[in-house]
DNA sequence: TAAAAACTGTGTCCGTTGGATACGGTGTAC
DNA sequence: GTACACCGTATCCAACGGACACAGTTTTTA
């Protein structure tokens, strides 16, 4: 199944489109957003596999073929609910510094990937973006634009951010502490093959110290912010003396 | 379809089983590595959706339900086609310091999901990890065993890297430049709505500079290293201080 | 050497899925 | 008022993952 790809013009004009004016007709029982959020549900409890036309009809009371009034298949269904389950980005605190801002915003998106599991596998294959997707994006540049950083660069970031958040969201499975289950099975696994694996032996023992506290969102947030401010920094004492902008790169 | 999950016991025997001793009835025309391979080769082509059993058998010369002699289903035929495609990690290169070392590690691995697309979305749900994706573990654990982290946090930078080649080999889809096409669509998308996404629409401006040379993957390796390396140091001056290795993020 | 046991590949069958299509009812514009 | 556009529904289909019983093949056991 899965019957050839999506319509990215019928997804365009849902995600994008206008209300419309006045129609002919019957007037319809149901909203695109009504079954987005209908799936929505469906698929928190239950995850992308478990969301099926079927399921989602019933939910809302209709048959299964009433939805393809709305939606031209489930792909594009699982695109409209992305949309709809990112949501808006919170406003951004104001006065803070690009740091503060940029460290909330990855924490914001966090929780949203982290409130729907099959967000992460929503998001696996190349999409259309959506006004809310779009405007996540807006929210990193415009926290970057007072920097020295070029837009590319910027926008370079946002990728960078957005995929850790939703990296994390995946490995932090909601139910117990983001990494206790992650060391837990590795350190099953390397059990009895500490020869073939010496240095993850090693970092699993708890010797090792430090596991308290650990947590890789804020581990990986907070080294990647390091390395934005240092290009920061570097711009900054760059664009005093008329350097360029150029690859500040540390490739050997 | 999906029917249920994964079976565990059956996914880690044949992921850590040993070949096994002589055994009973005919010999197999089969192996779980050819029958991996084989699924690899139409998932290359046609996207995981594009895989089915039937088309497995087929390109084996066999029929569908011989499979199931060899792989309990089609999740689980998917995540032994993962284990395969990674493969193993090349040997590090000697002599080489942890930086080096990461910068290599990381370019390698997103060599490897950019060869098989198909990949991100296989590894979008928790699973249980094969001998090699443990083999490229213990890379990053003992390139950083020299440097003062803890096994928590040297297990957090692997998940940091792998992340981020992960995240980037999907936008880099193998075809053109790696952000040219995620420029020019946003740039279509922002077009006539530069009040709504202001930042945005500068920040795509040709003007923004530095568009040349642009490469996700180097700019955010490169900010995840000056990162690392910055607490590396951070570590090795208080290590001579009897400083403890405690929090060092920066959360406001 | 004969028989039993274990394992293989195959054919048949089933439930569920996404989707196409044709139909009758319903509301608006002319 | 009437034609037309739109709605929800019922029916149908191909493809999918998988269960199960069967017949053939090889090794072990008696």
């Amino acid at each position: 199944m899965e019957h050839g790809g999506i319509d990215r013009r019928r997804l365009h004009e849902l995600l994008w489109g206008t209300p419309g004016g006045p129609r002919r007709g019957p007037r319809p029982t149901l909203t695109v957003e009504t079954i987005a959020r209908a799936g929505i549900a469906i698929a928190d409890a239950d995850g992308l596999e478990g969301l099926t036309m079927q399921r989602v009809a019933e939910s809302l009371d209709v048959t299964k073929m009433a939805l393809y009034r709305y939606v031209p298949g489930r792909a594009e269904l699982v695109a409209l609910m992305l949309e709809v389950a990112i949501g808006e980005p919170a406003p951004p605190p104001p006065g803070a510094d690009w740091r503060t801002q940029l460290d909330d915003w990855t924490r914001q998106i966090f929780d949203r990937f982290r409130r729907h599991p099959w967000a992460h596998a929503a998001t696996a294959a190349p999409r259309v973006p959506g006004p809310n997707e779009l405007a996540w994006l807006e929210r990193v540049v415009a926290a970057l634009s007072g920097t020295g950083l070029t837009g590319g660069e910027q926008l370079d970031v946002a990728v960078l951010l957005i995929g850790h958040a939703r990296n994390l969201a995946q490995h932090t499975t909601a139910d117990s502490a983001p990494g206790q289950d992650r060391e837990a099975a590795f350190t099953l696994l390397v059990r009895g093959r500490e020869e073939r694996y010496p240095a993850l032996a090693a970092a699993l023992r708890p010797a090792a110290g430090g596991e308290v506290d650990d947590n890789a969102l804020d581990f990986g947030l907070a080294r990647i912010l390091d390395g934005i401010a240092a290009l920061v920094a570097a711009r900054a004492a760059g664009a005093t003396s008329g350097l360029p902008p150029g690859n500040s790169g540390h490739r050997p």
